[in-house]
DNA sequence: CTCCGGTATT
DNA sequence: AATACCGGAG
């Protein structure tokens, strides 16, 4: 690992800034105003998901319930509502009981430190350090993906960063290194940095800003960072998705409280151990296919009659479903199933 | 297809 | 430390 002296420490942090001030992604809409509440609204939603896709979830959001009070009050099916779409259903929940958190017991006064954040349901190490920095100007690194392959590459880090306590190893690197003057902005140049020439396929290197001090640029050995041991692959599932309709309704099941999905409403599945469990039933020549982290489904549509309803099914008409915030996997059923009615007609 | 990515739970 | 949790981009 590279050890930087002050010099090139302060030398790092004048030409990052530098090159933030100039050509940082200012215009994105949680960096007008940096009050915690949007902060803290925004890094949820960019929890494991891209700053594209996360924009207008934003804007939406923010005009709906433009202040922790108004999250807080909401009804939890607004919240999800807005969420819709999003992934990681459980980032909207605990996001919504955060904020009941600072509202009803804190009085609205916002904890301040990256510690004491660490408190609120859904914020963890980076996304305490994110509000911290950048709302209330601690000095601390708000250590995410983009800051593992950043400083992995400019200090030739070796720790592997699928490993959890790696953590410890760049936080103790990267600390020294961190703005105490703009800390906010030096976290935040980072993740531009790490999204712009600092990329995790075919960095831009040779137009860097920050090229003279990429050690594994220098080195030759930029392709051998960040080191992350690679992930197991999901198993593959199979099931059969029920389309019982009737006077323009749809049988829905509602999933169970913990889990996958949980509390989400989606066709009633049922696992099936091969295809031939429903030979010749399916609606379709190939199975509608969702991926999560560690299952791969494969569903099969197959129209049946009406039946009775079990304790957690419910016939509900279009109008209900579209009121409901429903998970991509049932957006896609439903499509699938809208386009073979087009067809048939 | 493959790869990417924070937090909670156990 | 390992696993559960989603959707999008390339």
């Amino acid at each position: 690992m590279e050890h930087w002296d002050q010099a090139t420490i302060e030398a790092f942090r004048a030409t990052l800034l530098t090159w933030y001030d100039q050509a940082g992604r200012k215009h994105l809409p949680w960096r007008q105003d940096q009050a915690p509440y949007r902060v803290m609204v925004s890094e949820i939603m960019l929890q494991q998901t891209q700053v594209e896709t996360v924009i207008p979830y934003f804007n939406r959001f923010m005009a709906a319930l433009p202040t922790v009070e108004a999250l807080a009050n909401a009804p939890e099916a607004q919240v999800l509502k807005l969420w819709e779409g999003l992934g990681y259903y459980s980032r909207a929940r605990n996001l919504q009981k955060a904020a009941k958190y600072v509202v009803e017991q804190l009085d609205n006064q916002w904890p301040r430190t990256s510690a004491t954040l660490q408190a609120l349901p859904g914020i963890g190490p980076y996304t305490a350090a994110a509000i911290s920095s950048i709302s209330f100007g601690e000095v601390v690194p708000a250590i995410d993906g983009n800051q593992y392959r950043v400083f992995s590459r400019l200090l030739k880090i070796d720790a592997d960063i699928a490993q959890a306590k790696s953590r410890q190893i760049f936080y103790d690197a990267i600390a020294p290194i961190v703005d105490p003057k703009r800390p906010g902005d030096f976290n935040q140049a980072i993740m531009d940095l790490g999204t712009s020439y600092m990329t995790a396929k075919n960095p831009d290197t040779i137009n860097s800003p920050v090229r003279q001090f990429n050690a594994a640029y220098r080195d030759h050995v930029e392709a051998n960072y960040p080191v992350k041991t690679p992930k197991a692959k999901p198993v593959k599932q199979l099931f059969v998705a029920e389309v019982i309709e009737n006077e323009g309704r749809l049988l829905m099941a509602k999933r169970p409280a913990t889990g996958l999905l949980a509390d989400f409403w989606t066709f009633p599945l049922q696992e099936i151990s091969t295809i031939e469990a429903i030979a010749g039933e399916q609606l379709t020549i190939k199975p509608v296919v969702h991926v999560f982290t560690h299952r791969r489904w494969e569903i099969w549509l197959v129209r049946r009659q009406q039946r009775g309803l079990q304790a957690n099914e419910k016939m509900m008409s279009r109008d209900e479903l579209q009121a409901l915030s429903l998970p991509k996997v049932q957006h896609k059923l439903m499509d699938v199933l809208d386009s073979l009615d087009l067809d048939a007609n």
